[in-house]
RNA sequence: GCGGUUGUAGUCUAGUCUGGUUAGGACUUGGGCCUUCCAAGCCUACGACCCGGGUUCAAAUCCCGGCAGCCGCACCA
């Protein structure tokens, strides 16, 4: 399997280990050795190329543990929970619901624990394996508890997703874009679940790295100003429809799938296109990418709508990589409730709304006789009343009453005057919608190693994308003779000077050494050999084909550079 | 979290049933020899009984507990 091969050079050559190894490890937490901190780096550099370069959002940071309040707002703190229920004979372990739902045929999702308990008492509902007493319910939580303070009174949580962080400064962030939608923020970091029973390597970490970005658009108008760049951008998609009546994946358009409305706006449509460009400068073939859609059942209720995009591995089948959803104005709301802030944005209209309407002006000059300290009071509550009323009821009735504090004023049509007034609208404060991508770079990674391995038969290697490789150019001699040795030794520190990692290696044979740097994905190797020391050049060989050309020593560096950046590829080189 | 199963160098493995030499081999890795381009050969070195208790004169081996991996179930807002 690839995976296990991919897995056995990951731990060989110090790309991925599994933690506290000499305490024999704990499920769930992962190392990146010397080599995938290098790659996980580069990931996250073009993620921030893609996302903050060139789509203009800015990175934040923001604490990994946070405040218990904030949880709460998010709903972390009450639904980021499971029902548990546990058999006091078996001691067998089930979720609450699950049961519930399988023995009477009822969804409570939703309902406390104290009504699931009564619901399996009541019901007399056994333990499904041995018959046996289901204990109460109690919430599993995945979150990571922790206190915050000497005193210890506070509780706070590892946050179990980046984006919190960005919309709990949200005010800031609105002034720092001065006040304008769209705008979007990005944080990269770790995030943290207490999983049950993490079994599956890198795929469920307890402690994971995310890349998200949380967009502020406008809930009237998700159009995006550069899809017209994508329109034809053709999108594997794999909608709800088609896995409820188990059809296939479709290939459309981005164009198409906006107008057909598979996709609920354009701006979720820009997004996965930008997912899937991503993706494949990751060296993940378009054939082993989906974007898979959320069913209404497993969507979150605030959700309108959330692609998964799912990249196929040959271990685990599917497995969600990102996840792109149109959150609305759930966060922000709930935030702004719990906060007492208002984190709404003032939007202003195209052309100012002018209303005209006809209001009440009580004359003041026979208000004040008549009504003594009482007049102001009057006044105010006769212009809370819409004024066509108050009309209507002179015509009618020729007296209008209002109430002030329980005590009743006849207003007669002498001492009311009416007038038409124009009033201007600028806008309107509106709490924005937000499209957020939301990357899992560990998983990214695995799918990375996954599918740039390759096995020929002749040899193992990971065929790494040049700018994505943790080494980028390996340097021999090509055999091991103190004149060669020194050359190359002196080509390996000019690179390092200049920025390319590079590594020397001597132990072996040349063969044995092209082996170790194709494994762990070195694009180039430069080979020192006889003909250097008569005509000082050098030979660049090319992982992907084995080929070799002959260059100048003094050219070896812009070359290398030029294959690195991916200005020139190794085939126009002259051989 | 439950049940089954497995833990010997970086990797694969012998030894465990039936307790008893210095825990053996292969590959890998380091050093050297040889070598004019793709894991060759020779010499040499480093490196292991998952952890903790117990039984015993003696434990890699038997017993108990823990941890971890794998498989199945469950779980995955």
């Amino acid at each position: 399997m690839t995976d296990t091969d991919v897995m056995n050079i990951a731990k060989k050559r110090g790309f991925l280990w599994s933690s506290f190894e000499i305490y024999s490890g704990v499920a769930g937490f992962f190392d990146y050795g010397p080599l995938g901190a290098i790659l996980k780096n580069n990931i996250i550099n073009k993620w921030r190329r893609y996302y903050v370069v060139r789509e203009g959002f800015y990175e934040i940071e923001s604490p990994t543990i946070m405040p218990g309040e904030a949880l709460k707002a998010s709903g972390h703190v009450d639904h980021f929970t499971d029902p548990m229920t546990e058999c006091k004979d078996c001691m067998e372990v089930y979720r609450a619901d699950h049961i519930i739902r399988d023995a009477i045929d009822k969804d409570v999702e939703g309902l406390e624990n104290q009504k699931l308990t009564e619901i399996i008492s009541k019901n007399k509902i056994p333990c499904p394996k041995c018959g046996g007493h289901l204990s109460h319910v109690w919430s599993y939580n995945l979150m990571f508890q922790t206190l915050i303070g000497a005193k210890g009174k506070k509780t706070g949580y590892m946050r179990p997703e980046t984006a919190q962080g960005i919309f709990i400064p949200f005010k800031r962030l609105l002034r720092f874009f001065r006040g304008k939608l769209p705008f979007g923020a990005v944080q990269v970091g770790k995030a943290y679940r207490n999983e049950i029973s993490p079994r599956q390597g890198v795929i469920r970490l307890r402690e994971f790295t995310q890349a998200e970005a949380e967009i502020f658009v406008n809930p009237s108008n998700k159009k995006h100003s550069r899809f017209s760049a994508v329109a034809d951008q053709t999108l594997t998609l794999f909608p709800a429809e088609n896995q409820v009546k188990e059809a296939g994946t479709v290939k459309v358009k981005a164009g198409d799938a906006v107008q057909n409305g598979i996709i609920s706006s354009e701006i979720l449509t820009y997004q996965l296109c930008l997912a899937e460009r991503f993706l494949s400068e990751l060296g993940i073939p378009d054939e082993a990418l989906r974007f898979r859609q959320h069913l209404p059942t497993e969507m979150a209720h605030y959700a309108i709508d959330c692609w998964d995009v799912e990249v196929k591995t040959d271990r685990f089948g599917w497995i969600e990589i990102i996840g792109i959803a149109d959150r609305t104005d759930f966060d922000l709301k709930s935030h702004s409730q719990y906060s007492n802030e208002d984190l709404r944005v003032f939007i202003e209209y195209d052309e100012p709304k002018t209303l005209k309407k006809v209001v009440a002006k009580p004359d003041m000059k026979k208000f004040g006789p008549m009504f003594k300290g009482n007049s102001p009071k009057v006044k105010y509550a006769l212009e809370e009343v819409d004024a066509g009323t108050v009309q209507k009821s002179f015509e009618d009735e020729g007296f209008f009453d209002v109430e002030v504090e329980g005590e009743v004023y006849k207003l007669t049509p002498d001492l009311v005057g009416f007038e038409e007034k124009t009033e201007t609208i600028r806008g309107e404060k509106i709490f924005p919608h937000v499209i957020e991508p939301s990357y899992g770079i560990d998983r990214i990674l695995y799918s990375v190693l996954l599918h740039a391995f390759r096995n020929d038969g002749e040899r193992a290697y990971l065929k790494l994308p040049v700018d994505m490789a943790p080494v980028s150019v390996s340097v021999f001699p090509l055999v091991n003779k103190e004149e060669l040795a020194e050359i190359a030794h002196e080509i390996r520190d000019n690179l390092r000077l200049k920025d390319i990692i590079s590594e020397y290696d001597a132990s072996g044979t040349i063969g044995r050494r092209y082996a170790r740097s194709d494994e762990i994905g070195v694009p180039f190797a430069v080979t020192v050999d006889h003909e250097t020391l008569e005509d000082k050049t050098v030979t660049i060989r090319n992982r992907d084909d084995l080929k070799q050309v002959r260059v100048p020593l003094k050219d070896v560096y812009n070359i290398l550079r030029s294959l690195l950046t991916g200005e020139k590829r190794f085939e126009d080189l002259d051989a």
